[in-house]
RNA sequence: GGCAGGUUGCCCGAGCGGCCAAUGGGAGCGGACUGUAAAUCCGCCGGUGUACACCUACGCAGGUUCGAAUCCUGCACCUGCCA
């Protein structure tokens, strides 16, 4: 059978301009964490467009900062010159792939499904469709859907020991706690899809998150058993935080890149109250800022970290990539509306008002008196119970229209209603809500 | 199938008849300090009612008791040993 190229329905596109710098940049950025022989991979990406993929499993609704990380690695590969195959796993998605933790929950088939086509969605604006290396997009449900199980085990199973299975580590640490055959053969769907995308399209190249190594490192694995060719996979590292725990795993839960989910301005305002010892690393895998830029940030902050510019670039490139530049530019008035630090009075009331819009606002019914602070804070969303509401207020933790609430008792007046209509409430620090009167 | 052990709040983990809404740690929240950063220090951390209170909660369902997270019975799930 030979090289890939040999097996492939296509031919490989050798007009794309190659960027050979590629390896050395995702290297530079901290972009490659584990590799299969890295010398042959830069060689093969030399030579001309190689053909890679990356997949995404529908675990939920959307995406989110873990998955822009491929995603963006992916457009970096686009723009050098290779030929993008984006793959979201339906077939995948039913199964699971095994956690360290314990057993996944199965989703069912209407809800993969719908997740499937959501991610679908999201991934697409991100790649190019035009063009000599234009994107594909696949769904490995294509491929399974009416594969047989006899086939499968005959064509696939037998190419996986189970003694090299047991060893990998995330089985292993489910050894005692018990992994079910579902998530146990996860693995080999997965490298079936390497290999049913390197026979049909010549794809080589998978990358993924380095903890997909070993799904990786099986498709690789099984290309060179059944077809004896070669192929290559990297991983990107896990982005965690200064402490090494995982970003947006407690506080509000994950990173969404859908705007329904998570909004465009709490998305901007993650991305500005990042760290200082992380935001270089954020800069060089989430933006395309090249490394002169980066490097010249990078120095501006380490003299001047108050200013914060090296987060504020941070913020503006991922939010404008992920929401675009209309929706930046909103978060930024809002940013600078609720935390500019002058006087809410002075704004104009249009100006107030797209902010709070921005930051989230609810609206009440305008009666002769207005609710008491407390209900405005659980009506708002700030916080979770009345309880919490008179927590806080007792804390010296809830502000109206930035002045602080003494009184658990308070209740507005219609002269603190701004422009006639608007209160800021505010807990803490960096948490605002807008409470239209209407 | 037999025997032994386990299942506690967001997570880990004590408690083993009343003093338990439940020790401790982590996470989270608020304050101080700052730069809408980190570190540090202080406070909070089931719900409703502002007290006394009431409701919900210690795998599920019953029971014993004036009173149960704590004892008993059954069920479910998990772990180990034996077959």
């Amino acid at each position: 059978m030979g090289q890939a190229w040999a097996v492939s329905t296509d031919s490989p596109q050798r007009d794309a301009p190659i960027d050979a710098g590629l390896i050395d940049d995702l290297l530079w950025r901290g972009l490659i964490a584990h590799s299969t022989d890295l010398d042959a991979l830069r060689e093969a990406l030399a030579a001309g467009s190689v053909r890679y993929y990356v997949g995404f499993d529908p675990t939920a609704p959307s995406m989110h900062m873990g998955n822009l990380v491929q995603i963006v690695t992916a457009v970096r590969l686009q723009r050098a010159g290779h030929t993008p195959f984006l793959l979201v796993g339906g077939a995948t998605g039913m199964i699971g792939d095994p956690k360290e933790s314990s057993e996944r929950s199965l989703n069912d088939a209407d809800t993969v499904q719908n997740w499937t086509a959501r991610l679908r969605g999201q991934l697409e604006p991100y790649v190019s469709f035009e063009g000599a290396n234009a994107a594909t997009m696949v769904n490995n449900y294509d491929w399974t859907e009416n594969l047989s199980t006899i086939d499968f085990l005959r064509d696939i199973g037998k190419h996986f020991p189970v003694n090299r299975m047991l060893a990998r580590d995330v089985v292993r640490s489910r050894l005692e706690s018990g992994i079910s055959y579902t998530e146990f053969s996860y693995v080999l769907l997965q490298s079936m899809d390497f290999l049913n995308l390197y026979r049909q399209h010549g794809v080589t190249l998978q990358f993924g998150g380095s903890d997909q190594w070993g799904n990786l490192t099986g498709g690789v694995e099984l290309i060179r058993r059944a077809e004896g060719g070669q192929a290559h996979a990297f991983a990107t590292p896990l982005v965690t935080k200064a402490d090494g725990t995982k970003y947006g795993k407690t506080e509000g839960g994950a990173l969404w890149l859908d705007p329904a989910m998570m909004s465009p301005y709490a998305f901007y305002q993650f991305w500005l109250n990042v760290e200082d010892e992380k935001v270089g690393e954020l800069l060089r895998i989430f933006t395309f800022l090249d490394r002169t830029e980066i490097e010249a940030l990078e120095s501006a902050h380490a003299e001047k970290p108050f200013l914060r510019a090296a987060q504020r670039t941070l913020a503006e490139q991922v939010t404008s990539l992920v929401h675009g530049d209309e929706e930046l530019a909103a978060a930024q008035a809002a940013s600078q509306a609720l935390f500019g630090g002058g006087d809410l009075q002075t704004l104009s009331v249009a100006t107030l008002a797209a902010a709070l819009r921005e930051a989230g606002a609810v609206q009440v019914e305008r009666t002769d008196a207005l609710p008491s602070v407390v209900d405005l804070l659980v009506e708002a969303g700030l916080v979770g119970s009345k309880g919490e509401a008179r927590r806080t207020i007792t804390e010296g933790g809830a502000y109206l229209n930035n002045v602080r609430v003494e009184d658990v008792d308070a209740r507005p007046s219609a002269t603190d209603l701004i422009g006639g209509t608007w209160l800021v409430l505010r807990r803490g620090k960096k948490k605002f809500a807008g409470v239209e009167v209407a």
